[in-house]
DNA sequence: AACACGGGGCC
DNA sequence: GGCCCAGTGTT
């Protein structure tokens, strides 16, 4: 074994942290986990992983829990295609394999959901198959020790890093080195302040040498964050809420969230309204004036969303009030959107229609 | 090869 | 306000 995988695990069996989904056989939490954990810290996804643990114990009930059951447990995780993935994943495992889950790296590749990274970790973790495992702690640890400079997001930088892990993984322990190497990016060798001071590696460390720590890994970034202004109506009839249904190609596709405007900005108000009139057409065919105050913002990867609720001018003769007054409904100021409690935010996709 | 897809934590 | 996180699927 090389003296960094025997180091690694060195320092993993010294500081790992006790999660639930480690030193099991079964491979379904450990797949379970995984797919919770793409792109999403162990602090963040670890309720989420007990909330479908103790509600699906088996990949049976979970393939015959309905989809908007998942998502609903999923609500607030984001990523939701994840969970549509592993539902359906579950549901051919299920059916097609006889409960039985593919017990190498080819055929877990074939499901749903499952990258080359989620791939290997169950291969490895379940399975104790000799496949490296690569993800953001890997490329950081690796191009920092190791001082690669390439760029992590092209092919040719993937390719490197991964020939790179694959030369290291040891023939034994391969599990435990490959469990090691991302706990040790994770609380160790972190993006920001890695205690390099402390470390095990701080002798041979390139990045170290050249004081280069946090400028690594590289990654170019070329998608360029979108700004997007959405401006919801709160209607409430008797205890429920108006919602929609967002439509696929878009954010949260499939999910639900408030009637909403989207405008190129929000001092763009004439347009806003002009668009405010037509789409409450359909809620009251009356024209309506509505102003707008507050805001609620919503920061994603690529884009930026600021989202705000407007409620209606008073001195409007035919205004929505009126309409709601007529109808039964209560269209919800800021002030009180900010007391409800955050379920009902826009993360929400109950399905609970009005209209 | 580029891009879409979430939400939360950190500095 | 920008970056990152136990990445994958689509085009």
């Amino acid at each position: 074994m090389s003296g960094f995988a025997q180091k690694i695990i060195d320092w993993y069996n010294e500081n790992k942290r006790d999660l639930p989904w480690r030193n099991l056989s079964d491979p379904y939490p450990i797949w379970l986990s995984e797919i919770i954990l793409q792109q999403t810290r162990v602090d963040q996804g670890l309720p989420y992983f007990h909330k479908f643990f103790d509600k699906y114990p088996t990949v049976h009930l979970l393939a015959n829990a309905e989809e908007q059951e998942v998502l609903r447990l999923w609500q607030g995780l984001g990523y939701y295609s994840r969970a549509r993935n592993m539902h359906g994943a579950a549901k051919f495992i299920s059916s097609e394999l006889n409960g039985q889950f593919p017990d190498n790296f080819k055929d877990l590749k074939k499901l749903k959901g499952v990258g080359d990274y989620t791939a290997a970790a169950i291969a490895s973790f379940a399975f104790n198959e000799n496949v490296a495992v690569v993800d953001g702690n890997v490329y950081r640890v690796l191009s920092r020790r190791f001082g690669v400079e390439e760029d992590i997001a092209s092919p040719k930088g993937k390719k490197i890093f991964q020939d790179l892990a694959d030369s290291l993984l040891p023939q034994k322990k391969s599990d435990i080195y490959n469990q090691g190497i991302m706990e040790f990016g994770a609380l160790h060798c972190k993006p920001k302040n890695p205690d390099c001071m402390f470390c095990v590696f701080s002798q041979e460390c390139e990045a170290r040498k050249t004081g280069k720590q946090t400028d690594l890994p590289i990654k170019i970034r070329k998608v360029k964050i979108k700004n997007r202004f959405f401006t919801y109506l709160v209607l409430e009839f008797k205890g429920r809420f108006a919602m929609k249904e967002r439509l696929k190609g878009d954010i949260w596709q499939g999910l639900h969230d408030f009637p909403l405007l989207e405008s190129e900005n929000f001092y763009n108000e004439e347009s806003l309204f002009d668009q405010t009139l037509i789409s409450l057409k359909s809620l009251s065919r009356d024209v309506l004036r509505c102003e707008s105050f507050g805001s609620y913002k919503h920061i994603l990867t690529h884009q930026k969303i600021q989202a705000k609720f407007i409620h209606l001018n008073l001195k409007s003769e035919n205004n929505l009030n009126k309409i709601c007054e007529e109808y039964g409904l209560k269209l919800y100021s800021i002030e009180e959107i900010d007391k409800l409690p955050k379920p009902i935010l826009i993360n929400n996709f109950l399905k609970e229609h009005v209209f």
